[in-house]
DNA sequence: AAAACGGGGAT
DNA sequence: ATCCCAGTTTT
């Protein structure tokens, strides 16, 4: 037996029952490799079944508004995912009729897919012997391979993604591809990989050589700027709590938040920056992204915010809350000032009108 | 080549 | 605290 069809054997014994694998046609496959982008399956399973509920097809989430569409994806992250996806389905219903296209060029023209997604649908949904080359195969392959050097940098990615190929020239390509990552997942872990278990165990360089726990070495990051966030909680006449939309680019773009920002310092002044006048002590509220992190000071508030820093601002009574794409500070910044919410990712959250 | 882009779980 | 994850796009 070849390398790939041990994988292909130990994934049908070992697989895990998700609901991507109960049904692999193309727009299913699709949107879970999108959700899974830098995202842990057990983040993408509460959102997977609604999405595709409310919008079982291409034409469906072509249609929908990106309000609708950010609704649905509030709390898994990388929101440009979400915006990229819309447009890709608008793409789908013009130039293919609605059909994803069983054709590796003109997917991988399709806005969001690089080269990875598309190996990954066109082999799992279509059977095209592509590669996929994720955080939990380039592991895999650098511990098989025995690579030293950093897999971001350019020639070892070569490397890698050749490997990746040879591999995925099988006649279950998805299979090929899906095992790879399966074994990075559950077996070839980042640390105290689990090699008495794994089916490429006796040909792994790394194991061999004693260094497969060291492997892949990966520079470190930057250390994340702190950034100083100034915002108001504020009720109109009729108790509804005023939020604004962020912009439609950059940082959790056309999400909602409570008004506010950036700022130098922590301060009420900063307020009037949004229309709003503030007063007594600020409850902080702290949120790590990638790169940075908020310190978000959140001051009791009186007014009408404006829209000076947001596309727009509405005052929504507290039991609508969860039904807006809200910003995971504002969600944490909403709860420590008392206002009630469901706890993380709003399970039972409703589309917005 | 580097930075931007979320959030959560494991260690 | 740090690392990492079924990555892609923009600068």
């Amino acid at each position: 037996m070849s390398r790939a069809d041990e994988l292909v054997a130990w994934y049908r014994a070992h697989r895990r029952d998700l609901p991507w694998r109960r049904d692999p046609r193309p727009w299913p496959v699709w949107v879970s490799e999108i959700m899974l982008q830098q995202t842990r399956v057990e983040s993408v399973l509460p959102y997977f079944a609604r999405f595709l509920e409310r919008f079982p097809t291409p034409a469906a989430l072509a249609a929908a508004p990106i309000d609708d569409v950010l609704a649905a994806w509030a709390g898994l992250g990388y929101y440009r995912r979400a915006r990229h996806l819309h447009q890709a389905a608008q793409q789908v219903v013009e130039r293919h009729g609605g059909e994803v296209p069983d054709d590796p060029a003109a997917f991988a023209a399709l806005a969001g897919v690089g080269r990875y997604t598309c190996g990954a649908v066109q082999s799992i949904a279509f059977g095209h012997r592509l590669p996929v080359l994720d955080g939990n195969v380039e592991r895999v392959l650098c511990r098989l391979h025995r690579v030293e050097e950093d897999p971001r940098a350019p020639a070892p990615r070569r490397r890698l993604w050749d490997a990746a190929s040879a591999l995925a020239d099988h006649a279950h390509p998805g299979e090929v591809n899906q095992a790879l990552m399966e074994l990075g997942a559950t077996v070839c872990t980042p640390r105290s990989p689990r090699c008495l278990l794994c089916p490429l165990q006796a040909g792994c360089a790394a194991r061999a050589a004693g260094v497969a726990e060291a492997l892949p070495r990966k520079a470190k990051r930057k250390a994340r700027p702190t950034i100083t966030v100034v915002a108001g909680l504020a009720r109109d006449a009729d108790d509804a709590i005023w939020v604004a939309r962020r912009p439609d680019d950059g940082l959790l773009a056309g999400l909602w938040e409570l008004p506010g920002v950036e700022a130098p310092d922590a301060g009420v002044r900063h307020l009037a920056a949004v229309g709003l006048v503030g007063g007594g002590d600020a409850t902080l509220v702290e949120h790590g992204f990638t790169h940075r992190i908020w310190a978000v000071h959140v001051y009791r508030a009186r007014g009408t915010p404006t829209t000076a820093h947001h596309t727009a601002v509405r005052a929504v009574p507290e039991h609508a809350l969860p039904t807006l794409a809200l910003t995971g500070p504002a969600l944490k910044a909403l709860r420590a000032c008392g206002v009630a919410l469901p706890h993380r990712r709003g399970a039972g959250r409703k589309p917005l009108s």
